[in-house]
DNA sequence: ATGAAAGCGCTAACAA
DNA sequence: TTGTTAGCGCTTTCAT
């Protein structure tokens, strides 16, 4: 049987709301109980129920962190980032991979709420976000804080990587190298902005998108981009650089050039997105968009906590967008003269 | 304010207990009444309050989740089996890395406790596991049910990857292929056992150990096989296969290699083990032993849920061995003949 | 500075 | 089948 205030007391001679007040320490107790009580509390090893203190207190001190998938690099890190910081600000995190199954994000989100999270953190992808707006809705209802990584939730805060401006930027290293002829392989739903950043990149250096040179795949997968290549070569159509909305995507798209006796980046020059752990160890090393994790996961739990700290009704609305960084490596080449 | 039973059951004209029997079905009730406490609970958006409800049933239906490190992938991938897993069977899973911090570990094992996780799934490295020993007795006595990857815990029940046999199979394939002079990078702790593989695999096949051809290196990281590498070159001694304690290691090793002109496979054949992402997308590709993680996980969920249906007196100490497969990939290369 | 007592929201005997 | 009551282990007024 686990040990409980109430021995505590007994054993030290003092009601519980004394042993309760040494132990949250606000209300003012003599220094000689303090000493008395403390030391009761050593020998009988107890611990305060976490549980019957949050009944009271009517606050579990626990964010729940919504992810698509841990075992994806990407959110493996964000979750590792995130639970550092909040464990640091004295929140336990509890983390759920959804799988991106949106039955069983509906599920966590649903938990998040019987279980009486202090906050959310919602970093489900956007695409799969239609089907939980009923339990996000529900959420806010119950008023529980949430912020997002999506910025299509109305009247939630939202932290999010700059994908315009990092496509941007990757595009328009291309470009700058003196690539001509630059192809796009994306997935659906977040990349639609990077696909906006690609063709912003185009015409800002007064090019016109050819939109042959185009490819919105099915996932974010190796075998999409695999496909996305193979789509291209079927086409036709020439190019000497291509851009694609993620690592994998990449990884998938050099597979299917090597297949077809094209060099990267001799023959095609290749960009990526993330900067995933293995785009250093590829052969070719990818030249790839990074997203600050670190900063966008402790910018999630800043909005998060201040939220929680400030009265329902002067609550406010924030968006942060965070800047990308560009990680040339070989994949890029090393740049092309036009004839 | 949230709605409680209370109001639910005034506002259905019954008692609070009918309204929890209800919600927990054990209890016969008036399908009349079910209906009509079901309409209101709808009505009313109720949603029973999970802590309250803890309380007295003295258990949180929560798992903790101990990993060194969750953006590695490895861990990353085994949380995610387990959490699916526990989820599957009605538990939800607090997953917590401790970044291979021991303080840090410490204050989550405690966490555990005070939290009043039914169970435990510890996966934190025996390395570390030392500084954990007092939280870990802690658990016990506190009577929560405990499981571990680590073999070496007194009265825990484990499940754990067959390293020696990995190892043995990996070596094996090297000592088939015709290599007769295979080196061993490996790094501390869980990796001893991999290095008793290799051992056994050369001396069952007739070889004698040179141990002038095994490194021990600090840690597991690329940075260490590529140490590795370089010590196995400083000494002068000839080589034409290496085993390696883990994949990143083997990159490392390989990266060195590469440096100094050695052809992988052609002039050293490489294998390393846990078959990590980016080890079919290396180039080579590399030979590796694949720990079935899945079949790991769902393990030791399934020893902590047995554990937990048992009253304490009757529980058993398990030590469940998974064997584990070889993945021939380039990187071993295609056989060599003896001169 | 300390104690007594009233709950937090729910479940589980025990009655009726 | 349903209601009444007594807690779960703690915090927090309100007295003293």
């Amino acid at each position: 049987m686990k040990t409980t205030i109430k021995e505590v007391a007994k054993e030290a001679g003092v009601s519980i709301s004394t042993v309760s007040r040494v132990l949250n320490g606000r209300d003012r107790v003599s220094r000689h109980t303090i000493n008395r009580v403390r030391e009761v509390i050593e020998k009988l090893q107890f611990q305060p129920d976490f549980v019957a203190r949050t009944m009271i207190m009517k606050r579990t001190s626990t964010i729940g962190l919504i992810v698509p998938q841990l075992s994806n690099e990407y959110w493996a890190l964000m979750s590792e980032v995130i639970q550092d910081e909040l464990w640091a600000r004295g929140y336990t995190t509890l983390i759920c991979s959804t799988d991106n199954e949106p039955d069983k994000e509906n599920a966590y989100l649903r938990m998040c709420s019987e279980r009486r999270m202090d906050g959310v953190i919602y970093c489900s992808s956007p695409h799969y976000g239609l089907a939980a707006g009923e339990q996000i809705e529900a959420l806010k209802t119950a008023g529980i804080p949430l912020v997002s990584l999506d910025p299509n939730i109305a009247g939630v805060s939202c932290v999010i990587g700059d994908h315009l401006q990092g496509t941007y930027i990757a595009v328009e290293h291309l470009i700058r190298l003196g690539y001509g002829r630059i192809a796009y392989i994306g997935g659906p739903a977040v990349s639609i902005e990077r696909e906006f950043g690609y063709r912003k990149a185009l015409m800002m250096h007064g090019y016109t998108v050819d939109e042959s040179l185009i490819r919105v795949v099915q996932g974010q997968s190796f075998a999409d981009g695999y496909e996305g290549l193979q789509s291209l070569r079927a086409s036709g159509i020439a190019f000497d650089a291509l851009f694609c909305g993620n690592d994998l995507l990449a990884f998938g798209a050099i597979k299917a050039m090597e297949e077809a006796g094209i060099r990267v980046p001799e023959d095609v020059a290749v960009v990526g997105y993330d900067d995933i752990f293995s785009a250093r160890l590829f052969k070719p090393s990818l030249t790839t968009v990074r997203q600050p994790i670190q900063d966008i996961g402790q910018e999630l739990v800043q909005l998060l906590l201040a939220s929680l700290e400030t009265e329902p009704e002067r609550r406010t609305v924030r968006k942060i967008v965070i800047p990308t960084e560009l990680i040339v490596r070989e994949s890029s080449g090393s740049g092309q003269m036009k004839a």
